[in-house]
DNA sequence: TATTATTTGGGTAGCGCTATCCTATGAGAA
DNA sequence: TTCTCATAGGATAGCGCTACCCAAATAATA
């Protein structure tokens, strides 16, 4: 017997098919098919018998298959700016660990904060057909957001909350927690409060305008403390912002940083340059990252819960992608402002 | 006319197949597929009339009956322990931007240090038909090892280098790179020389044993200088386990830590309680992570290359996809010890 | 009771590609 | 020259599944 003349396919694989199941159930392959996804209304004899059937023999459906036939896989595309920021991989491993569990792949695409990359991503992972789509943010491309709609796919926004219809989102407002940490150095009796941002990208930028405008409605503000700098944020560059933003006349009594890492980066500066936080200056950061509470002295900083918008983005993805109604489309997952001894 | 009628596919999407292609060029459609993926001889001016349909038509061909059609996706499974932990963000982001260059996807799955969940999340895995593997480590279940070896898929193994044959790796030796380091402190002169250990994952313990190699040479080993906390490494448990050793008598001087994050919270926590850094007490960690060369004073440290392996093993694995042979199976990017001031 | 909906099963026909075999063609060997 | 054999194209037949259409059986309506 030629070997060679065994198709590879029954030669290598193991893999139980439809019509294996179907046989074993003595049913039609596409009543297996029906039954086992619950897409119509099965008789229940018939789906014991092909749920039998399917466990006895280990049938799984090959994921291949099925997205070909039915133009949907079983894959969630997550475009995010950034993996150096813990923000984001929080949020990944969330979203990831709920996808997951309810039978979809997770995609992750990083877009480097660069809208004409995310394009370009989002047209890559539309050709493998996602379920669904998760991206970061509310800002992008016309093209980009044009893809989207045309494609049909069911996408769900992370981290801002929007009002807009037709848009969902799961998030929080980053001007109202910004306003409201200005609002507490305000009540800690800061008057110069010099806001320090880096990267620049869309949330950051609205942190900037919860700060404007809470400083202007206290009759404070001034266009030379604010400190924008486009560089990636690190601990490195939140150090180099802090001696730059110190050596400013008349001096700052508090710096908001728009991110904890560039916040941890201060307070070990101000340790390194002896100077005394929160007496002389004020600190506070954004996001409540890992380290936060270990800093010397303890960083106040805003708590935004990555984890349940990571988990509450996924369920309602979940819910659009089975064609369920979605109540909410716009969840606002708030955030908590937690005060320590840096200010 | 009835809309419905149209089939959904017709209507829905406007694909380019490889048929349009065809048709384009005058050629027929395995000819383009052949031409397309230079799998078969083609003759060279055909390949060129069918690149040109190819381009002005804009086609792209679908993963899905490439998968279905080949046995094979363009997805490689990444198989990472923690998130949380920054050394496997970076090997993760390297290896997925050198493997999307190529036109693969990567889909990452978590483990949890945990062998049974790594086992089942490979299982799910290799139903997709993961073209290529990365796992980490080398130590798993016979089971998972079974697996990786009958599916046929092509695998490279993450962070350790092993001489074992058939085992593709890139990595480094954690042994002698953690023996480097125990080295280093013992010619600074120190001779109580704590190990202090959390997570316990079997790098952390080839860790332990370079350690406990060099000081039993040395003639300075002693059980109760050793650390070891299953729970997951944190900057937290770091300045908790620096408190505990600190107030063993006889006194230690020199601690080191197994991952950065611990030496960072040692750090951190020995400014708090006023412990001279490096006066009372040495400190080094291991990974050189973010924010190691910011602390105060900057902790010594060994530098892995994580970008570097994840790069690198990105490469051979897509040499092993491509069926070209790989000349070294086992990748020893090395290590670099960096003396800082907490030494 | 006759007729029209509403189930619930199956048949058929692909999804868009590639593996495998087959057939010309020309080069080289005998 | 005749025969082999490598080479380059195509035809065919699925990969394993689901969308769509149909038909029989039952239920609901007139």
């Amino acid at each position: 017997m030629k070997i060679s003349s065994i198709p590879v396919h029954t030669r290598a694989t193991g893999r139980v098919t439809l019509a294996d199941v179907a046989r074993a159930a003595g049913v039609s392959p596409i009543t297996v098919s029906r039954a086992l996804r619950g897409e119509r209304a099965v008789g229940a004899e018939l789906v014991a018998r092909v749920q039998a059937a399917s466990n006895k023999l280990g049938y799984v459906p090959d994921p291949a298959a099925r997205a070909l036939a039915s133009r949907h896989s079983s894959h969630v595309a997550v475009l995010i700016p950034m993996l150096s920021n813990a923000l984001f991989v929080d949020l990944l491993e969330a979203a990831q660990s709920t996808l997951r569990a309810a039978g979809y792949q997770t995609l992750m695409a990083v877009t480097h904060y660069d809208t004409s990359e995310e394009e370009h991503l989002l047209r890559e992972q539309l050709l493998h057909r996602p379920a669904g789509l998760m991206v970061t943010g509310l800002e992008r491309s016309d093209a980009t957001r044009q893809l989207i709609t045309q494609s049909g796919v069911p996408c769900v926004h992370l981290m801002e909350a929007s009002g807009s219809p037709g848009i969902y989102s799961v998030g929080l407002s980053q001007q109202s927690a910004s306003a409201e940490m200005t609002r507490h150095l305000l009540q800690k009796g800061r008057r110069r409060i010099a806001f320090a941002a880096a990267q620049l990208d869309p949330r950051t930028l609205h942190r900037l305008e919860g700060y404007r405008q809470t400083l202007r409605t206290a009759g404070l503000m001034d266009a030379r403390l604010e400190w924008l700098n486009p560089a990636p944020s690190s601990l490195a560059l939140g150090g180099q912002m802090f001696e730059q933003i110190m050596g400013q006349q008349p001096p700052v009594d508090a710096i908001f940083f728009c991110n904890d890492d560039l916040a941890q980066g201060a307070l070990l500066a101000a340790l390194r340059l002896k100077v005394d936080v929160p007496g002389r200056v004020a600190i506070a950061g954004f996001n409540d990252l890992t380290g936060s509470d270990q800093m010397l002295p303890p960083l106040t900083t805003v708590r935004t819960p990555r984890a349940e918008i990571g988990t509450a983005a996924a369920s309602m993805l979940l819910k659009l992608m089975r064609g369920e109604p979605v109540t909410a489309p716009c969840v606002d997952v708030g955030y908590t402002l937690v005060v320590r001894g840096s200010t």
